[in-house]
DNA sequence: TCATATAATGATACACTATCTCATATGAGT
DNA sequence: ACTCATATGAGATAGTGTATCATTATATGA
């Protein structure tokens, strides 16, 4: 029996099935730090990084290193359990795949901070022209920037 | 006289100028490293790190150190003569605005190389949607990512 | 031209994120 | 329990981008 959290729902248990297989297929071991954080991170809604992700064990107590959450967060981008999003500054941002709508990103090139909008498909039509050069297609992301409303009141 | 590389085509004019412009709104000098970098910024076609860019001027015996090299590429990104790109990896990737068709890019998550494509204005459709909010756009970007052609000849 | 003020520059140190190393701890299987 | 491979943490390290600050260069006015 997996001693991974047992509440959960299908979709994070489906989750959690496409990360136990990535890791009997890769011969990698059911730890202590890869239930601490598959759990942890499946309970995060939105966008998070290493750090923040860090400190979000140790308030809990749940004593697990920097290296160690880096290490794991490698194994479920591996697993497709998480993606990854360049967002601009100096941090890699995660964010877990399931129960997420697909969305982009509007970013505030003041304040950082950014707001989200749903995927509308229009933007298929590249498909064929970046598949005709043989590239493999496995995911998109939109990136707007500008000025978020906030920055704009500020700086009127 | 600027003395500036007078050798230069109308476009890349209109970019000095743009940056000579804004030098003089905000009190800055047109000095050795301003003109320096900016000369060697427009002959890179595609686009460069600002690493890639002070072994560029190394090479060439024009002597510019790191710290200056980025606060010149700041100048210039301030002054709308280049943009900047969020690969996904550490550093942070330019490219200039002149001569330059609105463009994307599609990144191999295998080599971390890219490859490019035309922007079709599809992604218009999105402006409503984000400026509803109060936001103001100033550009995006379409990240594509998947696995180029020849890492999938490799892994086959 | 000279004096003075202001900006630019480079050397150096620094901050920060992410990664590597390696000794130790842990777990799986016999 | 023993053996051996994997996981982990502490600390060192790499790499990028900044900050500090003394020095140099430039512009301006007398």
């Amino acid at each position: 029996m997996s001693r991974f959290d047992s509440r959960s729902t299908s979709k994070i248990d489906q989750e959690r099935g496409r990360f136990l297989k990535h890791l009997a297929r890769t011969g990698l071991r059911v730890s202590r730090g890869r239930e601490l954080i598959f759990n942890e991170v499946m309970q995060i809604h939105g966008h998070f990084t290493a750090e923040q992700l860090t400190k979000k064990c140790q308030k809990k107590n749940l004593k697990v290193s920097r290296p160690t959450v880096f290490r794991i967060l490698h194994d479920l981008l591996a697993a497709g359990v998480i993606r990854e999003t360049a967002f601009g500054d100096k941090h890699r941002h995660f964010e877990h795949v399931y129960d997420e709508k697909p969305h982009h990103h509007a970013f505030c090139i003041y304040c950082h901070g950014f707001i989200e909008f749903p995927d509308m498909k229009e933007d298929m039509v590249y498909h064929s022209i970046i598949e005709k050069k043989g590239f493999k297609i496995l995911g998109h992301e939109m990136h707007f920037y500008g000025m978020c409303r906030k920055c704009q009141e500020k700086a009127a």
